[in-house]
DNA sequence: GCAAAAACCGACAAGCTTGTTTGTTATCGT
DNA sequence: ACGATAACAAACAAGCTTGTCGGTTTTTGC
């Protein structure tokens, strides 16, 4: 893991599931912590928020709702957790993918879109979607969501840049791509069910495209 | 109303609203009826799919919960005509600003992609949109969501060119650029609380500028 | 070893949601 | 005018969800 990996990961890095050298019961805890937030995520993905009960994340968890009520009191502590895990995770998918990526590929033919798009159909990133469009309607959710979220864009905007070093010029243009890619990608994501395939992936690489324009100055802003 | 309103409106309008020339127990029944749909928007809108109750509903409509099951018998009945009201509604909006521009507006400065983000902006996309993203994880909300918003989206894409003549040559384009406006400003609209305002603003002209290029052909597709 | 603490389990009360059912009032057709 | 029908209201049962509480097993510190 490079210096760019580090440093972005060590700001989002979940606390309590990092005690690898601690005691038995410690390690013990942590996984079982972990089966817990995997599960939880499964439940999101597949049922949404409102619909994932704490009796159901423990059952596919595979323990029982007490022990599960042990190590997180509430459901909000759990979702808590599940936000920075589906964060850090993601993160981590993403640099891998982009680090993999040749220099070529990723400026001229705008790979990062790719590697972004298939970073937002996992496992993890439903979740998160999930937490994000519930917490728009759920305050209880958006109080716990909205500030992890915004240090998350912050995070991911400020540390992100040294994965793409060709717009380091231009910080203006690369915010602006940044919240551009994950607009138009979640939009897609949320239409998945409804368009055909093909749409889906001409519309992948059409903002690639204006991605790529942007980067060469081809298509701006007025100031 | 003009002749492209009439045909796209036709295709869309609900059932079973459209009584004003019956009997008095008719239009109290189709006002009845509306006063509920609006109540259910206002409560799909403020606290989402899952935590709208038939109860909360009958008690922002002002009646009982009775006479709303009288109307509406279970709760899909009633989410499947929310959903060909709100369609509807949106599209009545739509169409009513995209009518409103001059041709020079609509065409130089992509003047429809301000109308179709401030259509967004209204409670009824609101309210449509918590039902496309709670269909993607509940069964029997999909079952009554998907085939509807696939009907719509034909509907849509097949009647509203001829409210964006300049198109007529490239339906190919059209059809893209159609997707990719709608999927960029719902993922822009999904994350209204988490970005900044100014950032928002700015990514709505990008997007419109990106789809000026695509008709101007500057930006287009590899086969 | 042994007491304390941690991991874990099962059961409970309180509250909410949905659909059904029974009853009351107002309007329609003839 | 009068029976039928529609609009509306209120109460009920069945099921689900959350958080709390007492109890059991396993590990830790001494």
């Amino acid at each position: 893991m490079d210096d760019i990996s580090m440093r972005v990961l060590a700001q989002l890095e979940p606390e309590g599931l990092d005690a690898e050298g601690q005691s038995w019961q410690q390690r013990k805890s942590v996984q079982t912590r972990i089966t817990i937030l995997e599960a939880a995520i499964d439940c999101l993905q597949k049922h949404g928020y409102r619909s994932t009960t704490t009796q159901l994340i423990a059952e596919v968890a595979g323990i029982s709702r007490g022990a599960m009520l042990h190590h997180y009191a509430t459901k909000q502590d759990l979702i808590a957790s599940v936000i920075d895990y589906t964060v850090y995770k993601r993160m981590e998918v993403f640099l891998d993918g982009v680090r993999a990526l040749k220099d070529s590929a990723r400026i001229d033919e705008m790979a990062g879109i790719e590697i972004s798009w298939r970073s937002m159909l996992t496992r993890e990133f439903s979740a998160y979607l999930e937490l994000a469009v519930a917490a728009r309607t759920d305050p209880d959710l958006a109080a716990i969501f909205l500030p992890r979220a915004r240090r998350y864009v912050k995070s991911e905007l400020a540390e992100l840049i040294r994965a793409f070093p060709e717009w380091t010029e231009d910080p203006d243009g690369y915010a602006l791509a940044m919240d551009y890619a994950n607009a138009a990608l979640e939009g897609l994501v949320i239409n998945r069910d409804i368009w055909a395939e093909r749409d889906q992936r001409i519309l992948c690489q059409f903002v690639g495209q204006s991605i790529a324009m942007l980067r060469r100055g081809e298509l701006g802003l007025p100031p």
